[in-house]
DNA sequence: CGAAAATTTGAAAAGCCTCAAATTCTGTGG
DNA sequence: CCACAGAATTTGAGGCTTTTCAAATTTTCG
């Protein structure tokens, strides 16, 4: 798919393909933004930099993941690839040129960036108001039901680190491998080897999901009065 | 600016004017979207439920500001007044039938977006990485920046009330509001009443951004090799 | 002016980070 | 194919920040 379902100019598009060896650099945060990228195979992580040399994940891209789907002069996260990522590539001029050509495949577009808009919102509420316990389990779920929407395989890939699950979720890989072990002992996964676990308890996942930190229940925020749009 | 900045199709849209109390919900997370709205002048907040009755605040929005510019059959989060507040409607459908009419148009609201997906990925970051001294301190900053970009006014509004902040950025209020103490103390700001204050240090509030928590600094991160696209 | 709501302040508890060290894993060269 | 070195992960103990719970104080608005 991916190339496929893009517009009727599309296709006449000069992509090209490059192969990323792990631990490489696709871009980094502030380069001149050259290409709009579409991951083929592979993983890969975004993340951002404060001014004092901490690093923030902000998300995982995998197959069919366009990558730096922006009109902006530079980039505004750096990409680098957690394994042998294949990509294509094309000019962003030429890119957007052509789906101004074509309403149907811009809405497409706009979409897609709707999504990631929708997805940090969600990284928002998982860091702010779930414990560790909370963030690693909804993180865990959330990659098991990605990689296979429907599927009741057990079997879940997880190609990032466990440093890179905790730079993702706001939390130490102490923490983040602790965690771990809790839900090994009781029950809810089983991990095998480095990049993959098995998720054995998906509802005792759930369950811990709802536990929050933060500030208490808000009155007065839902099912009030409606201010309906003009009558 | 706002309309007049719209393509040539969107004058010609079916806006409808609104007026909303302080308090009253635009529409609830859930509902099916009927209408793509732009604040006119006033307040607004965002924010999404988790199960267990909890709220995030994922946006403030005031003039100029699109609330729910998204192409999707329902509300993804709540929108609620915390002022009185003047909208303007348009039914979606017509909104994007009109947009894909114009491609100029289109790829503004592409890049609207993209920037309310850039400042979700900088709370990401705040919230997750920075001390809550250090996430207030940016918030403030943040604010003050966004009311009067180059602008050396002092005062600044803060519409939205302590509890309000503090679900913004992951705390509790109670935590909010000894910071800002302490921040009086410390001569950064001072506090006029309850909906405004003045930023007297805004270096020093700057140097407070730079406190973080979590992961120590992670190495390899940026500035090795650049896996450069396609030559 | 009075009641309800919002904010501030205090004291104690909990959770997560920090530092440190042990253990397991991975890739490489012999 | 095995041994080894370096990296990643796990585990432990202690400290610090922020939440929690409770109560005082201030503000708002009818």
């Amino acid at each position: 798919m991916g190339l496929d379902a893009a517009g009727e100019h599309l296709g006449a598009l000069t992509w090209t393909s490059r192969k990323v060896a792990s631990r490489q650099h696709i871009f980094h945060q502030g380069d001149p933004q050259r290409y709009v990228y579409l991951v083929k195979s592979g993983f890969v992580r975004l993340y951002t930099l404060l001014s004092n040399g901490r690093c923030q994940i902000i998300g995982f891209k995998s197959a069919d993941d366009y990558v730096a789907l922006q009109y902006y002069p530079e980039h505004r996260f750096s990409a680098q690839a957690i394994s042998t990522v294949e990509l294509q590539c094309v000019p962003v001029a030429e890119f957007y040129a052509a789906a101004s050509r074509d309403p149907q495949f811009m809405l497409k577009l706009f979409n897609v960036v709707g999504e990631d808009l929708f997805r940090a919102h969600d990284l928002v509420l998982t860091i702010a108001k779930r414990d560790a316990e909370g963030s690693l389990a909804s993180f865990l779920l959330a990659i098991a039901d990605r990689a296979a929407p429907n599927s009741k395989t057990e079997f879940v890939a997880l190609p990032m680190r466990r440093g890179d699950i905790a730079d993702y979720l706001g939390l130490t890989n102490e923490t983040v491998s602790r965690i771990f072990t809790i839900f090994k002992k009781r029950g809810f996964i089983e991990v095998r080897g480095r990049h993959g676990i098995r998720l054995i308890n998906r509802n005792g996942l759930r369950a811990v999901t709802d536990r929050t930190v933060g500030l208490r229940k808000n009155s007065e925020l839902d099912r009030p009065e409606l201010a309906g749009p003009a009558v």
